[in-house]
Parts: C-alpha cells; structure tokens; sequence
DNA sequence: TATTGTTATACTCTATAACTATA
DNA sequence: TATAGTTATAGAGTATAACAATA
C-alpha cells in the first residue's frame, strides 16, 4: 500500500495489531514461529515430506529402532509412519529388516546414502533456524531449551 | 506388552529413545509440544476448527479488522480466511460489514455471541495449557514469553 | 495497475478401520 | 487375545489460480 496522501485516519489494519488474549496463550505463540520455521524448511528441502526428516534422524540415532516406537516419538500415526518409510526406502535413505527377536517388527536401519542426506537435511535445519538463533543470547538459549524439556515432560506425566 | 519374563535384552525400543541431532532443533522441539496442545483444545473444543479461535481472537481485539490483515496475522491464506470467516458468521460469532472508506474491505466485528463463545474458547484454551504452565515457575513462565517475543522478532526482519 | 475478497479446484497431510502375520 | 505393520479410504487442512469489484 502506497503513503496515505490525505489526512484521513489510517484503517483500522495499518496500526499494529492487537494480539488480545492470544497474546498470552502458548499454542498460538507456538504455532506462528513453526509455521514460518517449517515453510522455510520446506523450500529449503521440498525433497522431505514432513515427518521424514525427524523419522531418518531417530532411525540415525537409534538403530534397529521399531515402527511404532518412530510413530510415537514423532507423533504421528502408525499408517503414516507406514509411508514416510516407503519414502524413505526408494530414496535408499533408509531400510526394514525383520526383527529376528520378533518377527512381526521392522528393525529400522539408516543406510550410508541416508546418513549423507541426514547430515544435509540436518543443515538446513540449522540454517533455516539460524536467524532465530542469534536472536538469543547463549544463556537465552540455554534456558529456553531446558524450559522445552520441561514443558514436554508435562505433557506425558508418569 | 506384558513385562518380559524372559533375561533377554530388551528390544532396543524398550530403551530411552534418543533423539540425536533431533534434540537440539528448534523446530523439533515446538512440533511436540504444539501436537500436544492442538490435539487437547480439539478435543475441548470440537467446533473450532483450527484458525477459528485465533481469528475470533484477533476480530475481538481489533473491531473493523480486514480479512487480509488477519490472514497475514493467523498465517493462513487468504482463501482459507474466507472459508474461516463464513464459519464464523454461520455461528452467528461474527459479521462483515463493507468498509465504508474502502469499499473493497470487509471490515469485521465479533458479535455478542460471539465475545460469549471467544470466553469459553479462551477458557478451554487456558485449560489445556494449564499442565504445561504449571510445570514452569512464574520467572521461567516470564523468561519463556519474552524470548518467544525475540524469536516471532526474528521470523520477521523489517 | 494493484488490491480485497471470492470461487473452484487440487493437492498435501493425517487418521480410521479392517486386514495379515506373528506373539 | 493382543501387537506390528499394511492397505484402502476418507476427511481435514491448506494453497493456487482465475475472477469481480474497487482503488
């Protein structure tokens, strides 16, 4: 929109917003920085659907790790976890093998190829959040962090 | 599972899972817990679709606003803030009016019913964000708000 | 020519339910 | 009987593009 060339009051929408009680509520403060956090990873790596990245990076640092425990930590359904897998395996980034303890698991391995895409992804990720960063102090940083665990421990007591 | 009555090791998703690079990604981290709180205030509040609460909020808090503003401020589309605001006036929580110094603009207000309904969803709101306050202390609870304040500052730099 | 809002449409994301094979 | 994974399907959620009215 141009410079106002009257002396008419500008509208209601040029004055800073007014975030009323949304201001004080965690999901929405939330939800705006992921979003912005998840639109820049996506065009930084529109080769991941979400989800991949987070299943390949637990697959990485927990080998032989089962379907269901992916699906839970990355808090999707197990159907879903089905087809992040399927990608994941025509990409070569990762593969199932029979469990021999329990035959009815996939133990989940990262293949080498995988690793190379996770380390990549990983960059991204990290320079997609950088900006965000060095908003921070280190102590900032540090706090905030430990202030997730908590709140995360919160959300599944016991 | 039942508890193993063997002295075989436990499958390796019996263990802590680890999170590797995971764990210190911002994106990550607030994707838990925002799962977490989006999943609870649909189940509190099943006729809010997802947007619904935040715009309500945001009309409420800035009476004349335009669909365009609260677009950029929800982050959602424009076309999404259509379907949202038709919502909005079906329940009767809110009206557009024709901007009388633009008569392109929708301007919006919350109607009585609708300030009602902003209460009780902002009650649910609240509630279901309870546990996770509560595991913060009030200084943490400060901390944790104005670093989000830098953060949402960085997202958007001008 | 640019902007506000609308429509039509299609695509992405995710869950549900029913199935199989194993336990 | 219960669990791990699969399939098929449907439903949400969201964006894109073309358009009309207005600036």
């Amino acid at each position: 929109m141009p410079p106002s060339t009257t002396n008419v009051a500008p509208a209601a929408e040029d004055f800073e917003v007014e975030l009323g009680v949304l201001n004080e509520l965690i999901g929405f403060r939330f939800r705006r920085i992921h979003n912005h956090l998840s639109r820049g990873f996506n065009e930084l790596a529109p080769e991941a659907k979400p989800g991949t990245f987070s299943a390949l990076a637990l697959i990485g640092a927990n080998p032989g790790v089962s379907q269901t425990t992916l699906s839970r930590e990355v808090g999707f359904d197990k159907a879903t976890i089905v087809s992040i897998l399927d990608g994941l395996e025509r990409l070569g980034w990762a593969e199932r093998r029979r469990s021999p303890s329990d035959r009815r698991r996939h133990a989940l391995y990262i293949t080498r190829e995988g690793q190379k895409a996770l380390d990549r992804l990983h960059d991204h990720a990290r320079r997609n959040e950088a900006p965000i960063r060095q908003a921070l102090t280190e102590e900032e940083q540090t706090q905030f962090f430990r202030i997730l665990d908590k709140m995360y421990a919160a959300c599944f007591p016991g």
